[in-house]
DNA sequence: TTGTCGAGTAACTGATATAGTTGCATGACT
DNA sequence: AGTCATGCAACTATATCAGTTACTCGACAA
């Protein structure tokens, strides 16, 4: 796979258990849909599980489970849950001189505010309906 | 440094180069004020320079110039010069199931037009103006 | 015309991020 | 007690990127 492989992960494996929402998976199966390692699964979806989307059970008839409807989980929610932000300008390397602060500073304003955008956008998308292609 | 310094770089040494537009600057000089290498400059550069945002001489008195005005070169067009997009949602792999294609195609639309949002916004921001501290 | 200097570029190195893997502890059900 | 699945730590392999070295090409000067 490559860079950010860890959101499509996600979004194919949350897609495909709202299927049958019933279901419990474990992540051996989950990983065969996916092509991938169990481990691997249990990460990414790790942290869907810490954001309440999804629900986990150990032991013998443990598995993976939606925690609410499909269509009350939005892509922003699943985004937003591997708590992965574009920001593309570093803020970790101090600022050398007050020009290269002030171009910084308004160059990621910016970013920002198209982060926020992008992230209501994809609210207004539900793994529900995600699931069908578009008529267009 | 860390994972995309380039652009950092290259808005950096353009808006330091716009404070004396007509001196010529060698790439170890550009180099030294970014505290990096002049090979790295060259190669961040010489995107800018095929894009026509820089102009580059070779020989004794070379050097990088602006190709035009301070005010006329946008922070868009540095950005699309370095050509590195956003687009999280990885198109390399064959989708391998008719859910993952839907799902897939419709979040990339969305980031898509988020990415294009942003450099609509990034139009805005002229080199010339981003140099200076934001009142608020 | 020859030497110097700077861009341009290819090749290599080192650091970092990420996917994949192994191994084991923990907990739940049989 | 035994089985099975999650949770997690540690390791490996690979890709990307900044940094570096070593060259060629071209422009200008002596
Ligand atoms: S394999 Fe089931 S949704 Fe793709
Ligand atoms: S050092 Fe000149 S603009 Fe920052």
């Amino acid at each position: 796979m490559k860079r950010n492989s860890r959101l499509s992960l996600a979004l194919h494996s949350v897609a495909h258990m709202a299927s049958e929402p019933d279901r419990l998976r474990t992540s051996a199966e989950i990983a065969e849909h996916a092509q991938t390692n169990p481990v691997v699964v249990r990460r990414v979806l790790g942290k869907l599980r810490q954001a309440g989307i999804l629900k986990a059970e150990k032991g013998h008839a443990g598995g993976w489970q939606l925690a609410r409807a499909a269509d009350r989980i939005s892509v922003a929610d699943i985004y937003l849950a591997l708590d992965e932000r574009l920001t593309p300008v570093s803020e970790d390397a101090p600022p050398r001189c007050s020009v290269e602060h002030a171009l910084e500073r308004r160059v990621s304003l910016i970013m920002d505010q198209a982060e926020r955008d992008l992230i209501e956008n994809l609210k207004g998308l539900s793994i529900a309906e995600a699931r069908f292609p578009i008529d267009t």
